[in-house]
DNA sequence: AGAATTGGTTGAGACGTTTCAAAAACCCCC
DNA sequence: GGGGGTTTTTGAAACGTCTCAACCAATTCT
């Protein structure tokens, strides 16, 4: 049912299948009388081109990979979004993938884009051993990291200052006074947690509430547990906003004042940090730039000749968003 | 370079074609010596099966495709997420694709859909006019429609109750003494838009505001819109919470009270509604499950044998959520 | 009028896989 | 050492498309 055949409409409209391909492709090599019988016979029939067949036969498709953490976070679809327009103006098609963090199921859909022959992959990997990566890339797939700096050139990457992010929302607490700050991070072994971690912990202590994941459950758990701190801080930096608001939203709950109590300072400035019970303090990154950058970046290195492509590390500056969320500590006493 | 075909691995572990195939497919039907011999020449290759070949040969693919309104939307990422495990359970990948709210790209994102074939789709339509639906079945290829129900009987559905749920909302603003209720919509040609609205003004009278789109924007546009009001409403009900919270951030900037000058209740309660400035009433979906029991849907109608599917439409009944942002009005004078 | 040019059209591969009937290799037993 | 059976392996065909050299028919040139 479904599949008409290149050759069936070849039949119908009298003509070759040769002819028919080429209408398809270039219609101006074809006389119109005949461009127009073709066509009609397309119409008819209900024919629809074979991706598979194309592509078998060009030996690369019209699609690209992408490989985030989470799709549930604001952060990852407003870089998907962009990641969609850069490739759309390519003309390919974008495969998006979810790690969920999980090394097993990161591997499991690069597995799957290499079967699918994509044209190369975009990813925020979830972890710093590029194993995967390498063996992907000495296969000849094009790989660029995204949200994510590749240190030693042999990738295209786009990353924002992760570390220098961490050095504003760190500074500006400090700024405000506060001396006793804790940092609540996702999972260590992602490069943006140890980062920001890193430019945090630069212009003094720090406390690390490590959690799981970087969402608002990993939060809301990482207040509780501020909350049984024999001296808790009294000013936190979240890894990324929904473990800000997690964190927010048991303060809230608890009948704590923010900043009052503790001010809290998150990462991302996604849409709804400004729209948070208390307008969220952030450090706001250039999601959709960044997705288009690195989809750009792939385009330009799938084209490239094979020989000589050189790897471009694109890093942008974040930029501190002050809101309601972060003040001066309550006088010491 | 990066394509190995199964003939080079043939000839390296000296066997035919036939048997890698069979390694591949059957590794049982195939003596273990022989198997490790081949499988040895597959590591040493780095060869990866071409999914397209594979494809091609079979005649169907393993992928389906999701079509929704907007991926940055909280309550589309949920439902992806549904499809996703869904569909991953089934073997198959998901092409997630946004139409933006719009009709041409919902079109076009549907033939590139058809070109590759994929097993079936699973779609939030643009709007009520299924002829671009209907043209794509007639060809063969398995709808299913996602977030709204398939009135006569022609397609599945996975829908919940937008009535119902206007209802819930309509009412619950009344029983707290409302009497100046505003609609704030989206495009009135989105069937979840006008679901809802025939849900609310069962109960009595309502205000239309309608916007452009689902989003924070147009929700802000509207609360705007709300405050030039000669005589504004008391409460507000929003065709979902990105509207809601749009209207929330305007009250809150104009030092407005919520709920003690207006009432808002949202739709969806995605996971920021309970953590906004005020925490949203809302009306729950089962977002997830609206998505795995779609997939699922799309997964048996695609298995079926051709003649005799019977299309089942599911229907979910949503659930009101009062939290902090309706209240009774103001004393009225 | 014959040669050369141009504009259209054709048909035979080839892309990488799977399938399946047929051939080959092996084993056991008389 | 030859038959009967089983287990392995083989090789060719097919899936739908695109490319490209070859071909054909008009036209234009000499």
């Amino acid at each position: 049912m479904g599949t008409t055949s290149i050759r069936e409409v070849a039949e119908r409209a009298g003509v070759s299948v040769g002819t028919v391909s080429n209408v398809l492709n270039r219609p101006d090599a074809v006389a119109p009388a005949t461009r127009e019988r073709v066509r009609r016979a397309i119409d008819d029939l209900g024919f629809v081109r074979n991706e598979s067949a194309r592509h078998l036969r060009a030996g690369r498709s019209r699609t690209l990979g992408l490989v985030v953490l989470d799709v549930t976070n604001p952060f990852f679809t407003d870089v998907a979004r962009g990641v969609e327009d850069a490739a759309n103006e390519a003309g390919l098609a974008v495969i998006l993938c979810n790690s969920d963090e999980r090394r097993d199921k990161e591997q499991a859909y690069l597995d799957l884009l290499e079967e699918q022959r994509v044209q190369g992959v975009l990813i925020t990997p979830v972890d710093v051993d590029g194993d995967r990566l390498t063996r992907l890339r000495r296969r000849g797939v094009p790989v660029v990291l995204l949200d994510r700096h590749a240190g030693e050139g042999d990738y295209c990457s786009v990353a924002v200052d992760d570390v220098l992010g961490g050095e504003l929302a760190a500074a500006h607490l400090r700024d405000l006074g506060h001396e006793r700050i804790a940092y609540v991070s996702g999972p260590m072994s992602l490069a943006q947690c140890a980062d920001r971690y890193r430019g945090a912990i630069a212009g003094g202590e720090l406390e690390i509430l490590a959690g799981t994941a970087l969402n608002v459950a990993s939060g809301r758990d990482a207040g509780e547990r501020l909350l049984g701190l024999r001296n808790p801080p009294t000013a936190v930096f979240c890894a990324n906003d929904l473990l800000a608001l997690g964190v927010l939203q048991v303060m809230v709950a608890r009948g704590l004042s923010v900043p009052g109590d503790i001010s809290i300072v998150g990462y991302d400035d996604i849409e709804f940090a400004a729209a948070a019970a208390v307008p969220l303090s952030s450090v706001r990154q250039p999601r959709h730039l960044l997705g288009r950058t690195a989809a750009e970046l792939l385009v330009a290195e799938a084209a490239a000749a094979e020989p000589g492509h050189i790897h471009r590390q694109v890093r942008f500056s974040p930029e501190l968003v002050v809101r309601a969320s972060s003040g001066p500590p309550k006088a010491t006493l």
